[in-house]
DNA sequence: CGGTCTCTTGACGGAGTTCAAAGCTAGTGG
DNA sequence: CCACTAGCTTTGAACTCCGTCAAGAGACCG
């Protein structure tokens, strides 16, 4: 439970002062999570926006034939929500799950509206985050489409080196689009 | 050249006085472009937002081996941008062409800034339009996992049906990654 | 009406899948 | 603190969808 955490994030991206921040802190809530709780259900309504200040989350949904489709993961400093559901108030498209214990601040739909009329940094604070991911996502349709799986697992292992201890193989492939038994094989020959 | 169009879309989201609109509408400059112009080049710097009067473009990059990979399509109605570029200053990861004649809107990262500080309300309405656009690129790399290439087509089919008779077939085929023998298949089996 | 660009069709090949079984590892409870 | 179990990873053999390469048919434009 430690707010500066959540401050230094905004401070990061846009000039804001303690005093500000604790003006609108009150409303987000703490939480803690256990690993392989389950933060947003499918098919649910999720009003709420997830700040990660220690642990890790994946956003994933469910195929007909039951397995789990990472759609990618989250750590400590990020943000994350099922958005579908967040700004829509319709179920949400994916589920969120825990892949360690992790401590999160979290804020309803309501005050988020709230904090962004009342303070236009903050809403400044968002649209950057969301043209940010925006354009990570858009990098990533670009990748998928042009790298085959193993220049998709090196570029994972480049742009997030310290996820391949803390995740485990069979979700990293599935993030990845491919099978765990075809990953084990493309982690073999880079040994060799 | 109609504003009426621009203004529209910025209401269909936000409450915006014909008024207001008038006082920063002369930040944004009128373009028409041939079929075929191109846009914006990739490796160069962009500094330019599009609003999308009348026709249409294409977001794309070049492989390594010279052929392209179609991003995503944008008509009428719809923002485009290599948006990497616009907000980081670096060069452009994307080009940008016109599949039709087009009329198009153009601001330049200074004036989206200048906007953005001083009417609060189009900040909002960049933020829900960068929200919106991220949840459907997150949506279409669900689907790029989940679907194969027959349903994946007939999901472009229900999603962009006009696209299908205005964008020719070996782009279709690009943006759905596969080839173009591929797809052509795939229409011949549909028809069956 | 000639040339170029686009779409179709065919034969073959390969990256990754499918199905299955055998190791391995970490977490749990006695 | 060890033993057991459930879940994860590895490995094998056969298969399949889509890619590759290539050639021909069709459409569009100057």
């Amino acid at each position: 439970m430690n707010k500066k955490i959540l401050l230094q994030n905004l401070q990061s991206k846009i000039a804001i002062s303690e005093d500000e921040f604790d003006e609108f802190v009150t409303l987000f809530q703490y939480k803690e999570l256990k690993k392989k709780d389950i933060l947003v259900e499918e098919n649910r309504l999720n009003d709420t926006l997830y700040f990660i200040e220690k642990g890790l989350l994946f956003l994933y949904k469910t195929l007909e034939n039951g397995e789990i489709q990472v759609i990618q993961f989250a750590k400590e400093n990020y943000w994350m929500s099922d958005l579908y559901s967040f700004f829509t108030s319709s179920n949400a498209l994916f589920g969120i799950q825990a892949l360690e214990d992790c401590q999160v601040w979290s804020i309803s739909m309501a005050n988020f509206e709230t904090i962004c009329l009342q303070y236009p940094k903050m809403e400044t604070l968002f649209r950057l985050n969301f043209q940010t991911a925006y354009v990570n996502t858009l990098i990533r349709v670009s990748d998928i489409y042009s790298e085959d799986a193993q220049s998709k697992y090196n570029h994972f292992l480049k742009q997030f080196p310290d996820l391949v201890q803390r995740v485990p193989q069979y979700l990293i492939a599935s993030y990845l689009g491919i099978l765990p038994s075809s990953l084990s094989r493309i982690r073999k020959k880079s040994k060799a």
